[in-house]
DNA sequence: TGAATGCTTTGATGTAGGTCAAAAGGGGTG
DNA sequence: CACCCCTTTTGACCTACATCAAAGCATTCA
């Protein structure tokens, strides 16, 4: 095993237990060592992939933080999802073999490729691979529900709280601090994918800010009361 | 094979290219027949499963209609979509081995139960099944992310046109009529569907009846321009 | 270092859709 | 067959968010 296999371990990944292997013994974390290749790095802007594209492989980001954006024939887009380490991209495409949507790095990252013809083979062969991919599947499916139940439900305000919170909790999940980080959207990206407008998005900020539930300056948040943040969510209107 | 066994052979099932087993050889499909053991009659307004209820099967919808409804802790709930023969329920659960949602049969219906855990065994040993499923998960993925932009960016009549489209697109693949249908839910749940309160419907209704756009008395439908109808989606204002 | 550009904030005003209310159908049930 | 209840329609009014506009900051690049 060359130095640059060693580099692209699954096995050796700090990110294992978030992400594709997660809970696979060591025989089996070994030959998904084979299943990931590639890696490929992108700049802030860049496209991992296009609408259109034909599937070939999936993505699990190492590190970095993606935006991706479901669009309608007319040219309107909306961000469907924010995605950092761990989480992997691309499922949209199994339906047809081609993407249905775009992705695009928010900053510089890196992402692992994994061949999905591969993928689905040696999942045929490891049974808690192929159950680790079904959770994914399923979990972005869940994701998505709660994504409906926001924009579909909730006011402004209750938007922004679960975005924020949502975003806390899985940085905490990656051993980051939970109430204090860097945005790496815009107000525009936010406000898309919480289906608001950019200046409501910004309101809303200053309005937390000045309920003392959070300090902002510039894409720096911090989060100085979380439990009233998630109270502020169960509160629709009378 | 006694009679029950082949009353409920997917092999023999009308909807068997819309649902699980499509595109499979009559050899693999054979092993799928033994897949499905039992049927389950709901009659309207019953549950089919509830968040929170463990997974153990799957369903297949064989006949009938039903709705599934995304909860918030507080109470909140919306519809997170409507489905229809030869539909696969049941997706939610995977990630954490409980339901996320509920499912309710919206008019007397059947739907056959699929062991989970036999499931993906088999799919272990049938590629084209493995592959059929992973297909089928990504499809609601997709469709996730179309009520997402709907949700997101369109306005209340783009969005009521949006869902007779796409209701009328699904009776066409099923062998009925694509003008005219009933439909099975009240305005109320189209209303939670589509993040709008049943008035907006009901006067998106009334207003596309006027436009000569559609015939609606009660559940009853007839598209009469679904050309219009589809132009009137792209319509996103100034 | 300074100019250019792209974000963000904040204010003033407009409007799509929500809310409240009432009446009219329809369908199921005893 | 008649009653009741649930659904739907329609009107009048209200509000949360969008839109328009302008100024203030950061970051980048020359």
């Amino acid at each position: 095993m060359d130095l640059r296999q060693l580099r692209i371990a699954c096995s050796s990944c700090s990110l294992r237990e978030l992400c594709l292997p997660a809970g696979l013994e060591a025989r089996e974390m070994a030959r998904v060592d084979r299943l990931v290749n590639h890696r490929r790095k992108l700049r802030r802007g860049e496209h991992l992939y296009r609408a259109g594209n034909p599937l070939a492989v999936l993505y699990a980001i190492r590190s970095g933080f993606m935006k991706t954006c479901a669009l309608h024939d007319d040219g309107r887009e909306q961000v469907a999802g924010f995605h950092m380490m761990g989480d992997l991209l691309g499922l949209d495409a199994i339906s047809s073999g081609r993407h249905m949507c775009d992705a695009v790095a928010l900053e510089d990252s890196e992402v692992c490729e994994i061949p999905f013809a591969y993928l689905e083979q040696l999942s045929r062969e490891l049974p808690s691979l192929q159950h680790q991919l079904h959770r994914i599947m399923s979990r972005e499916i869940v994701r998505d529900y709660g994504v409906m139940l926001l924009l579909g439900t909730m006011k402004a305000e209750e938007r922004l709280a679960a975005f924020l919170l949502n975003l806390s909790q899985r940085f905490a999940a990656r051993g980051y601090s939970a109430t204090e980080f860097n945005l790496r959207m815009t107000r525009e990206e936010i406000g898309s994918y919480l289906g608001l407008k950019l200046e409501t998005i910004s309101r809303a900020f200053s309005r937390f800010q000045q309920d003392n539930l959070i300090e902002v300056r510039h894409k720096h948040v911090r989060i100085r009361d979380p439990e009233r943040l998630r109270l502020l969510i169960g509160q629709q209107c009378p």
